[in-house]
DNA sequence: GCGCGGAACGTAAACGTTTTCACACGGGCT
DNA sequence: AGCCCGTGTGAAAACGTTTACGTTCCGCGC
């Protein structure tokens, strides 16, 4: 068994008030007991016990993140951003994530009751009423790219849909009249909103009856197949969007299996910029998505209803920016543009 | 206030004890009681408060995970393993990263305390005597890719030994003869192991006198110099090997800047086969670390560990092995060889 | 000299569970 | 009929903390 506060107030001699007072810095205790109290603590090597400390200040210093995945750069530098962040003010992360349908996420959430002080969710099956029916009221909770849109929840989201404009209008910049774009999984929330953003383009350029769209599902393979149907129609497309960079580099294969020249002949793009972007040949442009930031931001806006739980107002949903990385890919010449 | 078991217990008409009993499925309760509690605690929505229901089971169904940083492919695939295996087994995962020194990792330490039922612990600050001072005997604990070799811990470390020796060996058989290898931080574990599989095949095939060891620091820009610094040699090496990917990335610049032929001229191969490998141009031999199972073996050793607390007999060090994954960059037909 | 206030410390309640123990009850056995 | 045992249930202890509330003691002002 493990030593508890009473071994330490009774090797020195107090109260168990005494000891805990002491620890925590207080203040009703002599300095000089305070001193002897550190000391048995130390020499015991007395740590509390967490659950106990959290059952009774109902504070916990740690905060649960709800994920789909972990799969792949993007969860991976979520994961980063939040727990730097969270480790700059001394909470921990709870981190559950993989459950493939509503019932374990269920499952997942009951778990973190009364483990953690807040939620960051981030769910293809966070659904209203899903939140409604598992969420306990009272815990403060930020919304991750969700499809959501009630105002119950704090949210944030990626500017999907301002980065896929603005390389579309990138594109267009460049000359490029025929831009084709491949779409993911249609239930995604950031694939629509890229898929709109590249349509407004297009419309805002008067060409809004020349959007091609071809299907995919964030894969490589769905992107090489994609290019193959690109290449195949008449007239051909004079540059493809892919929505993520996966797709984008399969898509770049299956150009350079038909001999067709990147940019020359067809420019690429893709979205996300993830690090093997700038390495495979021509270098990728993309829309960088700055996920660590988002990750960071999300858990500053937790950590501020966590601090203030009756906040009448609550802040608006907020977005995180993107930025435009311009490389061979496109033919422009290589620049980051760093976009609110 | 959120609502309790007691509450539950009013509205059903039955004491504590018997909603105890019959949400947690211990018997002794009716069918039909059982019927009527879980009844009214679904209406309630009722959720057990874990921080209570663990301080008195003292099970919290929570691994800690220590983690020195979560950058990268490596930690990323880590914790994804880690992650896998634990949800199989209804365990949730609190991870702590990112600490810069020995207090920081001792601060973690103790806030893991009663609130996890056993340690993943890799980082570079685990040594001997910092586990002693601030990991509680009781606590098991599973240390990743340690240098501590004591056996009051257990330990799960990667083949980096024998990826090496078989990436040199392999190197070796394609006829090369000059072959450099680009080290990493001198400090890291795994740098040293893998520098010792390089250099005894060396000294199997009877060329301990050829060994060229170049510095670098795992980033590509010291890849690159390394590159850039066997080009110079006289004579020139026929192969370069880098202990991780990105050295053997940045080298694969350098050479095709000094317009060096890979593989024809000097063959180049990496370590831990990263998602970019297999993009660059030509695409990199390399030494897979199947980091995913050393996060799943190393989860379902600790698991073990809780549920036989007095395991006389500790298991030994136990390694995970390597994939040898041949690709066109040193010259050798495509293939993945697996190893134990 | 007496009361009063504050500082230092102790006692005990509280947090929300699980679990041990005791109790009541009914039915099958001798 | 009496006994015993199993079964369902409740009361209460326990887990390790924090904190509200007492108590003691000392110094100070009147």
């Amino acid at each position: 068994m493990s030593v508890t506060i009473k071994d330490v107030a009774r090797m020195a001699n107090v109260s168990v008030a005494s000891v805990s007072r002491a620890l925590n810095g207080h203040g009703g205790v002599t300095a000089e007991t305070q001193k002897r109290i550190r000391e048995v603590a130390a020499r015991l090597r007395y740590v509390p016990h967490n659950a106990a400390r959290s059952l009774i200040t109902r504070r916990t210093q740690t905060i649960g993140a709800l994920l789909p995945d972990l799969h792949g750069a993007f969860f991976s530098e979520l994961i980063r951003g939040i727990d730097l962040a969270a480790r700059a003010r001394g909470l921990y992360m709870l981190v559950s994530s993989s459950h493939g349908d509503a019932t374990e996420a269920a499952i997942a959430l009951r778990a973190m009751q009364g483990r953690v002080d807040g939620l960051l969710v981030m769910s293809p099956h966070a659904d209203e009423a899903f939140l409604d029916e598992n969420l306990p009221i009272v815990l403060p909770t930020v919304l991750i790219n969700s499809h959501v849109r009630s105002d119950r929840h704090a949210a944030l989201d990626v500017d999907d849909y301002g980065g896929a404009r603005a390389m579309t209008e990138h594109l267009l910049g460049l000359g490029r009249k025929r831009i084709a774009f491949i779409a993911g999984p249609e239930v995604n929330h950031d694939v629509q909103e890229r898929c709109r953003g590249y349509r407004e383009a297009l419309a805002a350029a008067g060409l809004a009856d020349r959007a091609i769209v071809l299907p995919g599902d964030f894969t490589e393979e769905s992107g090489y197949h994609a290019g193959k149907q690109a290449l195949a129609m008449v007239p051909r497309p004079d540059a493809i969007f892919a929505a993520n960079d996966m797709m984008a580099i399969g898509c770049l294969s299956a150009l350079s299996e038909a001999k067709v020249r990147t940019p020359e002949d067809i420019a690429v793009a893709g979205f996300d910029d993830i690090p093997m972007a700038r390495y495979v040949t021509p270098p990728l442009s993309t829309v960088r998505v700055r996920i660590a930031e988002l990750g960071e931001a999300a858990l500053e806006r937790l950590v501020r209803m966590i601090e203030a739980p009756d906040d009448a107002a609550p802040e608006p949903r907020t977005v995180v920016g993107t930025e435009l990385v311009v490389r061979a890919s496109c033919g422009g010449n290589d620049a980051v543009r760093r976009r609110a």
